[in-house]
DNA sequence: CATAGGATTTGCT
DNA sequence: GCAAATCCTATGC
C-alpha cells in the first residue's frame, strides 16, 4: 500500500528494438493479497498470480478482456502478495514512438498513456515481460527523474500535498467494504490521469451519486 | 469438462 | 450512454 502513492513521480522507462521511451508515473492502485476481494490474489497463489507472491520490484502483467495489458509493481516481500497497478503515464520520452504504438494520430499527447492498458499499449509492454526485474535498468524499469525540464515539477518535494486519494476503479464487485477503500492515488489536477478523481464530499443524502465509473 | 466474468478501451447510438 | 472485442482464469458440476 504504502508503494502506491511512492510511484507518483518516477519514471517508467521501456527499451526496446524501436529505441527508447518513457514517462512518469502519475496515477497508481494498490491491491494486497488473499484478503483483498479487489485483488487477483483473492483466489491464493496460483499461476497467473504468481509473481504477486514474488520478489519486490518485479512486474506482474495480466491479460484482461482477452485483449489488454495492464502493469503492475510486485510491493511486497517474497511470499507476501502485494501489487500495485499502474493506471497512467505522462508521456515524456519517445513520444513519436508512442503514438505509433497506440495508432490514435489525433490524441493529445497527455492523454495516449491515460489509463492502465493504454500505459501498456504506448510501452509496448506484454505478458512477454511478467515476473520482468524492474530495478536492473534493463527493458522496462523504474528511476528517479533526474535532470530539468517538466519532470522536475513532479519531483518529491512539489509533489507532497498534490497527491489526492479515491477509490479504485472496476472492483464494485469485491464488497465488505474492500471496494470502498481509498487505494487510487494520483497527482492532482494532472492532465494524464485516467479519470477524475470523486470529489471528496461529506454524505449529502440527496445531491449527489458519487459513482466512481 | 463447461461456463461465467473480468484491475479496459473504443466506436457507435 | 451502451455494447462489443476476445482470452484465460477460476469455479462448479
Amino acid at each position: 500500500m504504502e508503494l502506491a502513492p511512492a510511484l507518483l513521480g518516477l519514471r517508467l522507462m521501456r527499451e526496446s528494438a524501436e529505441g527508447r521511451s518513457g514517462g512518469l508515473i502519475v496515477e497508481t492502485e494498490a491491491y494486497g493479497g488473499p484478503e483483498d476481494r479487489a485483488s487477483h490474489a483473492r483466489a491464493g497463489h496460483t499461476r497467473r498470480t504468481a509473481p504477486m507472491f514474488g520478489p519486490p520490484g518485479h512486474a506482474y502483467v495480466y491479460l484482461i478482456y482477452g485483449l489488454h495489458s495492464c502493469l503492475n509493481v510486485v510491493a511486497e516481500a517474497e511470499g507476501v502478495a502485494g501489487a500495485v497497478l499502474i493506471r497512467a503515464l505522462r508521456p515524456v520520452l519517445g513520444l513519436e514512438m508512442i503514438r505509433a504504438r497506440r495508432g490514435r494520430p489525433r490524441d493529445a499527447d497527455s492523454v495516449l498513456a491515460a489509463g492502465p492498458a493504454r500505459v501498456c499499449q504506448a510501452l509496448a509492454v506484454d505478458r512477454s515481460l511478467d515476473g520482468h526485474d524492474l530495478t536492473r535498468g534493463e527493458a522496462l524499469w523504474i528511476e528517479e527523474p533526474g535532470g530539468d525540464g517538466p519532470e522536475r515539477l513532479l519531483t518529491s518535494g512539489v509533489l507532497s500535498g498534490r497527491i489526492i486519494a479515491g477509490p479504485r476503479i472496476g472492483v464494485a464487485y469485491a464488497g465488505e467494504g474492500w471496494a470502498e477503500r481509498r487505494w487510487r492515488f494520483g497527482v492532482a489536477g494532472d492532465p494524464s490521469l485516467s479519470r477524475p478523481f470523486p470529489p471528496l464530499s461529506r454524505p449529502s443524502p440527496s445531491s449527489s451519486r458519487p459513482d466512481g465509473r
